[in-house]
DNA sequence: TTGTATGCGTTATCAT
DNA sequence: ATGATAACGCATACAA
């Protein structure tokens, strides 16, 4: 008869009780005899009644609701193929804690105003930013009462809460897992782009061979294309004294370049050995297998979720940097020399 | 003083007018003198007032929120890395129409419930299925008064709004574009999962070569891995008459089928021809290139946004099943014989 | 153990 | 041209 939704005044009548009844009974409240528990709960089953989001959001101040904000977009970032778990991982523990998943991309979204919709109309609890997090859009997400949680990136210095993976120190790994292979003069390839993980990945690079006294024959650059790379690898394989080694900032970069140097004629490890970073799905299938760094992505997004919702509840807590493990996972892209 | 974000009541105090005469501006009523609207709208501005979601989602019984239903996870969508452009369009397209996007696992949210939370609880205003649709979750669906849309899937037979690709056509396209370069004897390889994309890619091969009476020496398989298929493929090559052309149901496939072939010895397109489906980017930089079929998935998604939207504004409309139209894409992984 | 009544922030109807 | 006020559906303080 009713073709909107039952709603808890109709559930009320149809259980013979109030609506606080109702209420209580489905949030726990814990004051109601047995028999009228069953009663109502037997009532919503058949009615399938559920509460309204709407009315409980205005009433309780709550959304239940996490907002994933992408730097600089939702595309850009589903590209990077690695997000993928770490989005499993994000919603599997928000869904188990009962809240929803808001996604929005950076650009479009604040394009045309300074905030994106969700976060400016209140429809989320909190904020998780993947993919960067630009100093001017920190600055005005800061002025908002809302909690906000940096997930595989960081700003450094900021107090914010954030989970990273230790780049720097997986790079230091590699850098030394090298040299103990033999290797000398190596070249560390990364973007054009400003990015976090690039960053201190690259730091971890030129910190090592530093400490190893091989920063005189180990170089650091930024290319715009796989073409470019390829070209200043080889660059440097016909110089006197050729690189040996390439270390790049990702698995799928290290994917490119390996096959566009074969490609070329150029023999992988043979001729020069290459190492990844992820070790996304592919890097195991590549010829040869990549030799790269394991992150378990998966739990940086169930971690993320759990940082997240404490930070909700404790809004006063004192900022936490979460650092995720990293192994170092031996394949046969690198070769002793 | 007031720490909470400022409500409709707080600006009306400091304009100086009613709460009515505030909602009246902000939603264009149009029927306010110029002066007043000004005064509120920079009243607005001051304050830093935007309208609560919470209060306008209750009283208009709209949320201006989508929600995104993964089949069957969204990790495991999100590793499909074609939905990257698919994700872009629908985010621009919502975005722009001043819409939200919620975003669920269909495994995750269902576990527990026979809906995911954001649909029982009536927080979205309609529903995009992407990845597929299981028979009895479609059924679930349908007793909800809620519209939903299968984007890049399709129940056959069902009265759903959809938006798919013509996948038979597709793979008649390149079944006699084999055909022309002089090959009879194929292999079409798909998964072992059923999907509606995989299902009729496969018929518009079949159909095809039987058209073109080579059905006795043309055949289609399912494999669990990539390895199972090289086993395939080389066993056809090693018959008396041996396959020229292998047909996969994604560049995905496609490109890890490849690598392993050559690593196995195997020659592309020499020995043996390879197309590829979707043109992901990577297919133009594998070696070789692959011929593929290019499909517009940004143009999916923003027309996916497009028809929930209209759907959501004339529930009543008949349905509609939309055609995004491809194109074959020539590239070099296929040999004129 | 249960019911009554109020308010969450908004939009929209009706007066003025 | 503007203001007062009643819903929307729910949770909860308080009364019974």
């Amino acid at each position: 008869m009713n073709p909107n939704p039952p709603n808890i005044k109709d559930v009320a009548k149809a259980a013979e009780c109030s609506i606080a009844t109702v209420s209580c009974v489905l949030n726990e409240r814990g004051r109601i005899s047995e028999a009228t528990k069953v009663r109502v709960r037997e009532t919503c089953q058949k009615m399938g009644y559920f509460p309204s989001s709407a009315g409980r959001n205005l009433r309780s101040r709550r959304t239940e609701t996490i907002g994933i904000l992408f730097y600089p977009s939702c595309a850009h970032i589903f590209r990077d193929i690695f997000y993928a778990e770490m989005m499993g991982g994000l919603e599997e523990e928000l869904t188990q804690a009962n809240h929803n998943l808001l996604l929005a991309g950076y650009d479009i979204s604040t394009q045309q105003q300074t905030l994106p919709k969700f976060i400016r109309e209140g429809s989320v609890d909190g904020v998780i930013l993947m993919g960067g997090c630009p100093d001017e859009f920190n600055q005005r997400l800061r002025k908002t009462p809302l909690p906000f949680l940096l997930l595989d990136t960081d700003a450094p210095g900021a107090a914010v809460d954030s989970i990273t993976s230790d780049g720097f120190r997986a790079m230091v790994d590699i850098t030394a897992y090298l040299h103990n292979k033999g290797h000398r003069r190596m070249l560390m390839i990364r973007h054009c782009t400003d990015n976090y993980n690039e960053i201190t990945r690259c730091q971890g690079f030129e910190a090592e061979t530093r400490r190893l006294e091989l920063d005189s024959c180990a170089e650091t650059i930024q290319v715009q294309t796989t073409e470019d790379a390829v070209r200043e690898i080889i660059l440097r394989l016909n110089r006197p004294d050729p690189i040996t080694a390439v270390c790049t900032v990702n698995d799928d970069m290290a994917a490119n370049i390996l096959y566009q140097l074969q490609a070329a004629g150029i023999r992988v490890p043979e001729q020069v050995s290459m190492t990844g970073f992820d070790n996304t799905g592919f890097s195991q299938n590549t010829c040869p297998p990549l030799t790269t760094i394991h992150i378990d992505r998966t739990l940086m997004g169930t971690e993320g979720a759990k940082m997240i919702l404490s930070r909700i509840q404790n809004p006063g807590a004192p900022v936490r940097k979460q650092v995720i493990p990293h192994t170092l996972v031996e394949r046969e892209s690198v070769k002793t020399i």
